[in-house]
This record gives C-alpha cells, sequence and structure tokens, in this order.
DNA sequence: TGAAATGTTGGGGCG
DNA sequence: ACGCCCCAACATTTC
C-alpha cells in the first residue's frame, strides 16, 4: 500500500472547494486529516475567546464529517507536523496557505525541514479569490486604494475568480498520527459559561456556513446596496466567522451570489456584495505586502499622534456605557454575540478613535478578543481604516455624529431597543440623545460632549496632517 | 463608507 | 405692485 499524505487543516475548515484535500484524495491514497492549535508561533495573535468558542464547535463538524478522523494536536505546529509525518511514514504534506506574518513565516521553515526530509509538500490557495502576488500596479508595488486594486488589480488583470471544485466522495483514512488529543483536551470552550447567546445566534460548521448564505441570499440580497446600512434589517450576511474559519470558501459565495444576482436581476446589489469580499481581499493584500500593519501605523506621520490614555473611558467604551445609545448597543451586541454590523462597527471605532482619542491598537485588541470573526487582515486593515492612519483611509476629519448616524440608520430605534433595553420606552425623538429628554432612565449620561470632542480631534489630527 | 459651517435661492407673509 | 424679511431647501466649502 503506498504511503499516506497528511491533510493539514488550518483555517479551511471544510470539504467543499478545499483544493489541498481534494489534491490529496485524487492520489488515491489514505488521507491523514489533522489540525494543529498552534498557540507557541501566534505571538500576541493567539486566538480570543469567541474565536476559540467558534473553533471548538467547527473542528467538532468538521470531525464529524471526516467520519472521525481528524487528528488533534497543540503545540508547536513545526515541531509536529515533521514529528507526525515520519511516524506516519507520510509521502507528503499539503496544506492551504494563510497569509498572516507568524504564519507564512512558519509556514516557510516547515516547508524547508519536510523537504530535507524527503517529503513531497504542496500548499494551495483555499482562502481568497486572488492570490497576493498576483494583484499589484504596473510599478509592481502593491495597491494602497480600494477602487482601483479591486476593479483594475483584480477584476481587469485577474478576471473572475475559479470556480469551486467539488467535495471527494469517499476519503479513506490512514491511521491517527500518535499523541493525538481530542478537541475537547484543547481547552477552547471557555471556563466560564458566557456563550448562551452565541449558541443561539450562529451555526458553525460547513453545513451551517452554506446554510448562513443561502439564507441571505435568499432574503437578504436584493436591497443589500442600501439595506446593508441597517443593523436591525436581513440585508448582511452574517458570513464572515465561517470565511475565517474556511468553513465556506470565498469562491463558493462568489459564484453562488452572481447565480442569484444575475437570476433575479439584482444586478446592482450583487456587485456590491460582491466588492466587499474584494474588501477582504484588500485588507489580505495589504497584510501580505505590509506585516507590520497590525502593529506600526502605515502612515508614519501617525506615529507622533499623542493618542489619550484613560482606562475608565476604555472600559466604559468596552462595556457599552458610554451613554451614547447606538455606540453602546454595537459593544453590547458583540459582547453578547461575539459579532457586530458592520456600519456600528465603523460607528463605535470612530467613536473610540476620535471622540475619545485612544489608540486604535485598544480597539483591534478588543475586538480580537470579542470577535468570533476575528481575523488579522480586517481588523488590523480596518482598525487603521477608521483611524485615518491605513490605506485609503478615512479623512481625518470625518467624524462621525454617534446621534445622528442613529437617527439615520436605526430610525425605528429598533437595534438600540433590543441592546439597551433600559431606554427602550423612550419615544424615538429623544432615543439617540436621551440627555435631552426628562424621562428618568437608568443610563449613563454621555462620556464626552461629541460636538466638544469633535473639536478637540480635528484640532489634534489637523496638527499631524499637515 | 461625514458633518458642520457657510453660501445661495426662492417662495410667502407682510407692510 | 413692490420691496423687505424670514427661513426652509439646497449647494458649496471647510474641517
Amino acid at each position: 500500500m503506498s504511503k499516506p499524505i497528511i491533510v493539514w487543516f488550518r483555517q479551511d475548515l471544510r470539504r467543499e472547494d478545499n483544493p489541498a484535500l481534494h489534491a490529496a484524495y485524487e492520489q488515491g491514497v489514505h488521507v491523514i486529516p489533522v489540525y494543529i492549535l498552534d498557540d507557541v508561533n501566534s505571538g500576541d495573535y493567539k486566538m480570543g475567546g469567541a474565536s476559540r468558542w467558534w473553533l471548538h464547535q467547527s473542528l467538532n463538524k468538521l470531525n464529524d464529517s471526516l467520519s472521525g478522523h481528524l487528528s488533534v494536536f497543540a503545540g508547536d505546529a513545526a515541531d509536529i507536523i515533521p514529528k507526525i509525518a515520519k511516524s506516519a511514514g507520510a509521502q507528503a504534506v499539503y496544506w492551504n496557505r494563510c497569509y498572516e506574518p507568524w504564519r507564512t513565516e512558519r509556514d516557510k521553515t516547515i516547508k524547508q525541514t519536510l523537504k530535507d526530509d524527503g517529503l513531497d509538500v504542496k500548499s494551495f490557495n483555499g482562502s481568497l479569490l486572488w492570490e497576493p502576488w498576483d494583484t499589484h500596479k504596473d510599478d509592481d508595488t502593491p495597491y494602497k486604494v480600494f477602487t482601483p486594486f479591486y476593479k483594475k488589480g483584480c477584476l481587469a488583470n485577474n478576471g473572475e475568480p475559479p470556480h469551486p471544485i467539488s467535495a471527494p466522495e469517499r476519503l479513506t483514512y490512514g491511521d491517527a498520527p500518535k499523541g493525538a488529543v481530542s478537541i475537547d483536551d484543547l481547552g477552547l470552550m471557555p471556563s466560564i459559561k458566557w456563550y448562551d447567546t452565541m449558541d443561539k445566534e450562529w451555526t458553525p460548521g460547513e453545513d451551517g456556513a452554506m446554510q448562513r448564505l443561502e439564507d441571505f441570499l435568499d432574503q437578504g440580497l436584493r436591497g443589500y446596496k442600501e439595506g446593508r446600512n441597517f443593523p436591525d434589517k436581513l440585508n448582511v450576511s452574517r458570513l464572515s466567522p465561517h470565511l475565517h474559519y474556511g468553513e465556506i470558501s470565498p469562491r463558493t459565495v462568489w459564484h453562488k451570489a452572481r447565480q442569484v444576482m444575475i437570476a433575479e436581476h439584482a444586478e446592482t446589489d450583487g456587485e456590491t456584495f460582491c466588492s466587499e469580499l474584494g474588501w477582504r481581499e484588500f485588507s489580505n493584500n495589504l497584510l501580505y505586502h505590509f506585516p507590520t500593519l497590525p502593529e506600526e501605523p502605515l502612515q508614519e506621520k501617525f506615529n507622533n499622534f499623542e493618542w489619550h490614555k484613560n482606562d475608565e473611558a476604555l472600559e466604559r467604551w468596552q462595556k457599552g456605557m458610554t451613554g451614547y445609545p447606538i455606540v453602546d448597543a454595537g459593544m453590547r451586541e458583540l459582547w453578547a454575540t461575539g459579532y457586530m454590523h458592520n456600519r456600528v462597527r465603523m460607528i463605535v471605532g470612530s467613536f473610540l478613535v476620535k471622540d475619545l482619542l485612544l489608540h486604535w491598537k485598544h480597539g483591534e485588541r478588543w475586538f480580537w478578543d470579542t470577535l468570533v470573526d476575528a481575523d488579522l487582515a480586517n481588523n488590523s486593515a480596518s482598525w487603521q481604516w477608521i483611524a485615518g492612519c491605513g490605506a485609503d483611509a478615512a479623512p481625518y476629519f470625518r467624524i462621525f455624529n454617534p446621534v445622528s448616524q442613529g437617527q439615520k440608520f436605526d430610525p425605528e430605534g429598533n437595534y438600540v431597543r433590543r441592546w439597551v433595553p433600559e431606554i427602550a420606552s423612550l419615544p424615538d425623538k429623544y432615543l439617540h440623545a436621551p440627555w435631552e429628554t426628562d424621562h428618568d432612565c437608568d443610563y449613563p449620561d454621555p462620556i464626552v460632549d461629541h460636538k466638544q470632542a469633535r473639536e478637540e480631534a480635528l484640532a489634534l489630527f489637523k496638527a499631524i496632517s499637515g
């Protein structure tokens, strides 16, 4: 019998459109599916609490779909992979690429070690529509502005992304390598039971991801362009955690969305939705070409910016106790569900960096720990974007007004009333500015005066914008 | 993928 | 009828 192939699962926890798994299957040999929780190499970017909760569910689903043959390990992948490859007598190790700097560095080492050991190593594109090295300007430098990146760099130069490939029909499995642990042993589930709401809100895993996509295309694609801005509407896909863990591939999302778009003559909505996948590509591109993106402002002039230090204000922001209903609603949605509507992410982000003048890293850190869709590329690129120090960033003077944003995008107050119940009985008129009424609510006074905070921010940001 | 300040226009009330 | 004022509505500029 010929030697088995190890398929190393990472952020591609699915069978459909999984190039590494498919390639191993096509070799017609035994497959050994492996997952490694690597908290050794990930530095400051070890998965946060919410991400771990999600991963626990997702690994169980993947293990089920592999008939219980997923072998799980914890530790330094650079030690574990060569060791199990040897003990299993494997001929090859296949995986789908990840793009976080700590991973690319680690994987490079592993690839070399395996090759030195005489193994075949192949990596594939399972997570992006186009590879970061295939999109660059005519002068070979990476794009830093979204629109030309997407239109020219991606669509015009590379064309439509490839169609998804099917799941392997019948896999045969090699023996589990020694030293594997159970998924429970990874200790991914929180010790305090805080995840009741999350359980109700989400269905991690490949089936849940596909169902979510179909529900969205059915109920949310029509009207997406406008409706996606309203946090109480069903016009957002909520696919981000599924995409992050690779429970569904972006190629599948892209092509299914386009099918529906064409069938229903929803061109504008479909294109807008696909361009959101484009933003995901853009973030990954930035992270790949600028590996310090999570740490350092992309625009150097921000190195001199004097962010405030205020632990109490940070805590009030984190807990959703700023006294601005739309901000607090978002922060509480995040805490309860591991997710926040994108429009509201922009509002709370602007509030942290421009109203409170706190460093965007505080926002990045908090989101990293609390989001189920925490993704290094998206999270870093987006925080730099809202802070104004990133690529194609919001100009320094773009400061969201939390009252008018609330009135504009949550006019009926359904979203705020759901997450900030203590002011639910206020009339619509005062819901986004409760300090303007005498009604007695057990709700904090505004942490800052927005008008005043705005002027202070304008002065500070202007000073470095030279 | 803002918002506020400032400028312009035009209808209507009024003497 | 006419000029004047007010102000909403819209446009432009500024941060």
